[in-house]
DNA sequence: ATGCCGAAGTTACTTCGA
């Protein structure tokens, strides 16, 4: 079976290319994350006409998760537990559901903004409540994943230049032992391969021609438990989803499995 | 070729993303 993460940037405004990338790549799985929309506004009817059960937790213009199903969703669970909240608000990024043999968790993790931003403390706040949430499921029975959009590049092979930021978010200590705690709780990093160029970046800014120049961030990840990656046959990310007009700036991660 | 930011809420800008 095939399974996927990605980062849509508003399922609105990609639900054509989404529909259309259903239909080519025929992923059995897929954690999507920036729905940017209500609950209410998810487009559930097109979903199914492609073949899709969708769980979703989005509240309006900003965040949201889904995962979509073609192969059974149920046991489904929002948020994580002791999720910390941001300006009072619990947001809607993290939904976990068992799709047939699978356990998979859709997630956001905060961006962090600034390190001096309030909102930097709170990313590292959701890591700390995600590395205890993720035990439970690490050791269970099934074949697990927390797949999503880690801002957090683990390595500074994981960005197109290490230096280009320096003292900025996503590649700082603090968030890669914050990562690594999480991997502690069973997790390992499925590393997918690059259909062009040596580095399978996930993410390239919309701005200053970074993605014809490569300019690249590996920030989606696919967190696994063993049952899981015992099971990989493949792992790619795919680019060619980031051109052309309308795309995201994130590209989906691409697991195969043999389950 | 992959091409100079885009989405959403609101109404001319603002906030956010990484």
């Amino acid at each position: 079976m095939r399974v996927a993460t990605w980062n849509i940037n508003s399922l609105k405004a990609r639900l054509e290319r989404l529909l259309a990338w259903l239909a080519s790549h025929e992923p059995d799985v897929v954690c999507l994350q920036e729905l940017k929309c209500a609950d209410a506004d998810v487009p559930l009817d097109a979903l199914a006409a492609a073949g899709y059960e969708t769980a979703s937790w989005g509240l309006g213009r900003w965040n949201g998760v889904a995962i979509l199903s073609r192969v059974g969703l149920s046991d489904v669970r929002r948020g994580i537990a002791d999720q910390p909240a941001f300006n009072g608000e619990t947001e809607p990024r993290a939904i976990t559901a068992t799709c047939g043999p699978l356990r998979v968790q859709s997630l956001y993790v905060p961006n962090g903004r600034d390190v001096d931003d309030p909102h930097f403390a709170y990313k590292l706040a959701f890591l700390k409540a995600l590395a205890a949430d993720a035990r439970a499921d690490a050791a269970g029975d099934l074949p697990f994943a927390a797949m999503g959009d880690y801002n957090i590049c683990p390595t500074d092979d994981d960005v197109w230049d290490a230096d280009a930021w320096p003292g900025t978010t996503h590649v700082t200590q603090a968030e890669r032992d914050a990562l690594d705690a999480v991997k502690a709780a069973g997790l390992a990093d499925v590393h997918p391969r690059a259909l062009k160029y040596d580095q399978p970046f996930t993410f390239w800014d919309y701005r200053n021609l970074d993605f014809p120049k490569n300019r690249g961030m590996r920030i989606d990840l696919a967190l696994a438990n063993p049952a899981f990656q015992a099971a990989v046959t493949d792992a790619f990310v795919d680019r060619n989803e980031r051109k052309g007009k309308g795309a995201s700036d994130h590209a989906p991660v691409v697991i195969d499995l043999d389950l």
